[in-house]
DNA sequence: GCAAATTAATGATTTATTCAAG
DNA sequence: CTTGAATAAATCATTAATTTGC
């Protein structure tokens, strides 16, 4: 369908230098290694000019875990690779198998895996089918997002079926409710939890990793796959 | 409830059962492999029952952006694992140069650097002190949403002051007002945009993605440059 | 029976909130 | 009280299901 390319627009660079006391402005050359070569000379422009590219899939940007980061970046980048033959990348479509381990993982209490984990369950679901890490990331906070939404939704139909018994939003078409309600859901624990997390725990060397596994993030205790233990390194 | 899903495959169906009570027992174990060694008995447990971390800088897991992934990703891990000699992993303490080039960038129109963009800003910055390309990453969202927040704000004070001229919320110590409110504020543009963007996309080979880097995500529209009309793609 | 049209799911992003270090 | 960090909620976009007209 369609397919990528740049136009290789021109991006004028910045007009205006800052000239600022010191003198960073420019992300000049020097450092930038240039892993690019610098392409279109972006880079002493320290500006996106660039009109924004124009196909969606021309350039994705994103957020993602970082167990991207982390070793298996490459494997995860190749398979990447050679998953766009042509047309644009697909979105991941999870397979069967792929999905009940998945859903496994989120029963047993898994809400938000760490890096480690999330490196691991790819790599174990990547047995299936191709999958990046950054679509286990997605799948639990989606499904974490919409399982709650889901009981939440439950517990406001039971409540009013209970008590009123009558006044059926009806509206629920889709999905009804927009946010709001706090109903009394969620099981337990679970709330005002937020934590510090995240990013680049993972130090203690690629080596040091295969220590200790489970470690789980949050509330869950599970230990995935009896592989190697991952550092536990703290 | 429909049952789709997986042509062929009949395991249970969604992930939730509509039904606050209906609970899918089984997980039929089949496809994890050894899951089931379960360790502390969690897994049958379907609950989470670790009582959390106790270390906040045990595990920290995160959201990055993708050009974690991206070649230097090498780079950023080693400065990371440099970074956490002992204590915890002390946040990001931007120097003013930092914040200066950031800035300076900010005011030009950037709003969600992509992973390149990160990338370089990253590897120039680090020039004045150490730093990650998470820290690039979460100074864009923060510094964007606060903008915006404060203008808001700013908007609102004009307008009570204008109109009443007297009624002034006095309210302010920290952030009165929570969401909501929308007046009218926000110049103009930029709202409804949301776009597709991150993510790996690097494909295309990192010789090829050396072609465009500019390319100012969002929807600023600001005319500080005389810069690219800002594709207005949609 | 099959393919275009429609709808329901759900993968992927972005925005809004919240938490807590300094 | 400022702001880096992290999570959750809201959205958007694409694909699988399902429906409908032939």
């Amino acid at each position: 369908m369609r397919l990528h390319h740049f136009h290789g627009v021109a991006y004028f660079d910045k007009p205006a230098s800052p000239s600022p006391s010191s003198s960073p402005p420019s992300i000049s050359s020097s450092s930038l290694s240039s892993s690019a070569t610098t392409p279109l000379g972006a880079l002493h422009c320290l500006r996106p000019l660039a009109p924004k590219i124009s196909f969606p899939e021309a350039r994705k940007m994103v957020v993602l875990p970082e167990f991207a980061r982390v070793r298996n970046a490459a494997r995860l980048l190749h398979c990447t690779l050679l998953q766009v033959p042509a047309s644009g990348t697909t979105r991941w479509n999870p397979s069967p198998d792929q999905i009940k381990v998945l859903e496994m993982l989120y029963r047993g209490g898994m809400r938000t895996p760490n890096s480690f984990q999330i490196e691991q369950i790819t790599e174990e679901l990547g047995k299936y089918g191709r999958i990046e890490g950054k679509n286990v990331f997605y799948w639990f906070q989606n499904h974490k997002a919409r399982e709650r939404q889901k009981q939440k939704r439950a517990a406001l139909l039971t409540l009013s079926t209970t008590t009123t018994l009558s006044s059926l939003p009806a509206a629920e078409t889709k999905d009804g409710l927009r946010k709001k309600e706090e109903a009394s859901s969620e099981d337990a624990s679970s709330r005002k939890r937020r934590r510090c997390r995240t990013w680049g725990d993972v130090h203690g060397d690629v080596t040091t990793t295969t220590e200790v596994v489970a470690d789980c993030t949050d509330d869950v205790t599970l230990e995935l796959f009896p592989l190697r233990p991952q550092g536990k390194a703290n």
